[in-house]
DNA sequence: CAGTAACGCGTATGTCATACGCAGTAGAGG
DNA sequence: CCTCTACTGCGTATGACATACGCGTTACTG
């Protein structure tokens, strides 16, 4: 008495094996008048719409107009669903750049592609983290990463670590952008009038005597300029793919 | 009629204000049975004990002897909490090094500073975050870490943006630790016994046609060799404070 | 000593994920 | 052609959860 037909023998819920073309529709009983992709696409649209606190089960269902409970013959739990959500708003990677393009523009264009489906998709920074990426899309994004490196010479171990650093270094930075529009969003806004904010609260309590640094800071104007709001970002990719050339040079000099 | 006096005059909501040291207790009624310094005390503690998901507000006020409505009278949300617990967690920063220690050694003890705290409260890294860090504990280590920036010679826009890059670094990197932590107590397997059931199953999954880069990756052995747990970090952290360096060099040189 | 603000808390509401079981359906084997 | 059975959709129920509201009580102020 299985419970369920594991076809792939890989462990996986059945929704993720649904995700990588394994599992194949069973031969037997009503056909369904539902599928994960409908489901994924409804969950993707509702947070694209109202945001991911928007997505219970209840209220995708009604979107679909079936009860709540049939789409657990479809995903084994809500964070299943997360998963399979996650990998279809981040897509497929971009197409790869031309032959002969430097490791550092690869890299580059590839954390530039990342960026852009996160602010694409605001709401994925808000799903729960779980794992590591065992989805499609991710491992097409991971292998987009490592393929930008390969001009490099690092060794496989190093190209995972910076694929890694990059990526996480790209999803941080986006989810500053998304607080930020989120706190826009809130107030109604914008994002000099929240940094304004900010930066009147924070003169308000900290005390200039035990925050000397942050005091200057404040006082330097730098908080309240209108920011480019690519700065950080820019700023931020730039270290590292500095640090990432002297590690480079390093191993192949 | 106003709902609640406002201390400051910073329109932040009355627990944080609590945090910051205004707001005395008024002189009026009942003597409160209990704190905002208890309750997040309590929630903290359960945190830890039981993870971040067992801290609802019913569970905080049975530990504390209360009913859960109590709380509301210190709180005014559960949102509000977490913050509080976030910044009761994360506590001082440490002393700041000998006088004439070099901006990249500081930086790099403020980096694994940071980090310890999270691994003592993997918990902190599941907390929602809902905008920028405005506690007194937060804004104290965005101070240390200006500080440590001082000999670099960056303007405040620069040390602000190397901040954030490496704190979000921290961040990130914990994130990972702190998944695969949950990965093992879930399972109850070794670090080496997780990630080799992740390569197994990438292995499984990934199409050595479709993902080449990958399955070079996994075919080498770089991910299921007996990791150091520090080597993420630390790699990361090199890569980082080289690029750095390279910023700062060119400004001064 | 009266007035009043702050206290603790009981009750109620609405939302959520999800376990369980039933009845109807459609293809497979006889 | 007919029955068997796996699989469908879904109604109902459970138990958590955050939190609005309002009541009785307390202890300080004038």
């Amino acid at each position: 008495m299985r419970p369920v037909a594991d076809a792939g023998g890989t462990g996986l819920p059945p929704g993720l094996e649904a995700a990588w073309g394994l599992r194949e529709r069973p031969a037997k009983g009503p056909r369904p008048g539902l599928s994960v992709h409908r489901i994924v696409d409804a969950a993707v649209a509702l947070a694209a719409s109202e945001g991911l606190a928007a997505v219970s089960m209840g209220r995708v269902a009604k979107e679909l107009g079936v009860s709540t409970m049939s789409l657990y013959r479809y995903v084994g739990a809500k964070d299943e669903l997360y998963v399979l959500m996650q990998d279809a708003a981040i897509g497929a990677p971009p197409d790869p750049p031309p032959p002969g393009t430097g490791w550092r523009e690869g890299l580059a264009r590839w954390a530039r592609a990342q960026r852009a489906v996160f602010q694409r998709h605001l709401w994925l920074l808000r799903i729960p983290v779980s794992g590591p990426p065992a989805t499609p899309n991710s491992v097409a994004w991971w292998e987009a990463g490592m393929e930008a490196l390969a001009p490099t010479g690092l060794d496989e171990g190093a190209k995972i670590s910076v694929v890694l650093l990059v990526g996480g270094f790209v999803r941080n930075e986006a989810g500053l952008t998304a607080d930020l529009a989120a706190a826009m969003k809130a107030t109604g806004e914008t994002p000099e009038q929240v940094m304004a904010r900010y930066g009147r609260t924070l003169r308000l309590l900290a005390d200039p005597q035990r925050y000397p640094a942050v005091a200057r800071a404040l006082e330097s104007g730098a908080m309240d300029g209108p920011d480019d709001p690519d700065h950080e970002f820019r700023f931020g990719l730039e270290r590292l793919l500095d640090g990432v050339q002297v590690l480079v040079e390093r191993t192949d000099g």
